[in-house]
DNA sequence: GAACGCTATGTAAACGTTTTCCATACCTTA
DNA sequence: TAAGGTATGGAAAACGTTTACATAGCGTTC
């Protein structure tokens, strides 16, 4: 059979066209003509293997992949009423983008998605009004079928409204003001900072400044938690004008620090709510002559590529975000299929991963 | 029938609740009833106004807003034959994503499709063997109309595949091997690294090394071009010794940073083919206790966010991604639109950002 | 006043699937 | 041998659109 048609290949090839092959995406009722059966068959073999006898399926299954026959999804997903794609909208700051926490989601998403059908929507737009417009437009517009959502602020609007429309979707972070049960998978950022808490703590810092994310955003709360929580465990009072609020820039927390190293008092260790700030603050050390984890210890938070290249080189959490895109996508899946939303709750440890920043406080 | 509808509507609106509104998703069929024509005049409204009546028009158009109507994308696609989305492949590396150049990218690629009906589908995908694969489902499986392909190499592989199927693509960055036309948009690296040497040279440097990407690479070959260029005009011989390949990242820099730096004969300038390398040839030279900027010039391309914050901050080439990515959706849309190819090659010129790591030779 | 053309709309087919329902053939069991 | 179950596969409907074609109404022209 195969040879068959490899000569007939050939001899059109060589009257007309050397490319007049027939891998112009077959239709389903091609698989079906070449195979002699009907294309609901065809369908079934696909969809539907134990429905239909050994022989035929590797026939039609045969002349499927020698044909290239690769379903029209468009058919299928109107006859099948899902979108057969899960979205991602992915807020685009102002100025650019400071770290590549979402690639790495990207990345982690899209290896949890090969092999699963599913398609990969993503969006962008600029955070805060428009947001929820293009959340709209992505599921009342039923293109996609559930949703991944990142970067989640306290009460969140997106999530709220996701709730409310019942669509699946996974939130990676939590959204600590929202009472409804939902599926998320979340870093825990009180744990991380009291890990790095606890090691400044047990290096002999007393003096220990946090310089944390804004408000809104959930992480801030926990990161702030984390540090709290050791604080209080080895009896320290919290020091107002030595809790900060940064914007998660590289210049908040070079700013931050400027008001930080004002004497008479200054704290022998920062702690940052993420590197990029930690890394301001860095810069601020270096510009008062400060030696960074000799005089002042800083930590950051994220992990993010620079932090190896800094100077010295940055002490900080880590969190694997490529796993827990992969993660993510696993759990959507889950919810697809019809797992309740209270097995898909999960809170994962991050790692202290010390480098240079950090040191004993200088005696 | 259709009074009988709103009375319902409107009575369970003021007995219940004020939002219980029929939003749930309506089809053409029911905008068609509600207005009293068929689902073809609805469907024309949509998509051919001038071919209804001013009056008809109005009214479909005032019941489709009110009852939410958005046309189910699938049912679209499937009857017109299109995927209605655009698609963008994005290679993972194996380790962390050091740069967000596809983050902004992709920023660009939103803010052009905002407004047009086209979805961006986005895979990732290790970079090598598979990359093929995957733009093979994407255009063979009718998922995409049409793709951006970025990260251009000499001779590559997914434009020629997509030239071969005479699928619309656009790509950012030209394949120099190539030589079928097809759509591109780039940014002269040539005319970039001509202005970065220029400018050292006329500063005095006359020891100029250049630390290039991997030859594959297309905007290798037009970087290094670019010095050559400025070197011949100047008459300067090229020392082979100090034209080094690297391999994009911040340690490559470092690493091959360390042979440049041996005695007896130094560079006074090192010229990075991206900024990574360049901030790890600062770390070296931070290492050697040699003062970048002053001792030994280095300039980078493509102006990285942590450009700014290196010690001293980093003069390099500065590429507008997110220009580039919004023109790219317009060109490529031209192209669906049947612009012919001549018509959609553009190169722009990138701007010299001159900031701390470039100064005079020493005497 | 018949023929014509133009405008506005409706009818129905088509896009490529999946799936329900049904028919047939075969096998088992009493 | 009749009854009933099971495996297999076909026919046809449906998913929600767009669009080619048909038709009705009406003004224009010779």
């Amino acid at each position: 059979m195969e040879n068959v048609y490899i000569a007939f290949c050939k001899s059109i090839g060589s009257i007309r066209s050397p490319m007049a092959t027939p891998r112009l995406n077959p239709d389903i009722r091609r698989v079906a003509a070449e195979a002699g059966v009907s294309i609901a068959t065809v369908s079934r073999v696909l969809n539907n293997p134990d429905r239909v006898s050994p022989q035929t399926r590797e026939r039609v299954l045969e002349i499927a992949a020698r044909l290239g026959y690769q379903p029209n999804p468009n058919g299928k997903r109107l006859r099948k009423g899902r979108a057969e794609t899960i979205g991602l909208v992915i807020p685009s700051p102002q100025g650019r983008f400071a770290d590549s926490f979402f690639l790495e989601l990207l990345a982690g998403l899209g290896e949890g998605l090969s092999g699963v059908g599913l398609d990969l929507l993503v969006a962008t737009c600029p955070p805060g009004a428009e947001e929820l417009t293009v959340y709209r437009r992505l599921v009342e517009g039923k293109r996609v079928d559930g949703l991944v959502v990142a970067r989640t602020r306290r009460q969140d609007e997106r999530i709220a409204y996701l709730l409310e429309q019942n669509i699946p979707f996974v939130s990676h972070g939590r959204s600590d003001l929202i009472t409804t049960p939902y599926p998320y998978l979340d870093v825990d950022g009180q744990q991380g900072f009291y890990m790095a808490t606890a090691h400044l703590l047990h290096l002999g810092h007393r003096e220990i400044a946090f310089i944390g994310a804004p408000h809104e955003l959930n992480f801030a709360a926990h990161r702030l938690a984390g540090y709290r929580q050791a604080m209080a465990e080895a009896n320290l009072p919290l020091r107002l004008e030595w809790l900060l609020e940064g914007d998660l820039s590289e210049n908040s927390g070079y700013q931050l620090a400027q008001s930080l190293l004002e004497p008479p008092r200054l704290p022998t260790a920062i702690l940052c709510a993420n590197d990029l700030m930690a890394i301001g603050v860095l810069r601020a050390l270096r510009e008062r002559g400060l030696q960074a984890g000799r005089e002042v210890s800083v930590i950051g938070y994220d992990d993010i590529p620079q932090a190896q290249y800094t100077d010295p080189p940055l002490s900080t959490v880590h969190q694997p975000f490529r796993d827990t895109g992969k993660r993510l996508v696993e759990m959507l899946l889950a919810r697809l299929a019809g797992v309740p939303v209270a097995a898909l709750q999960e809170v994962w440890v991050p790692e202290l991963v010390l480098r240079g920043s950090d040191g004993p406080p200088p005696t």
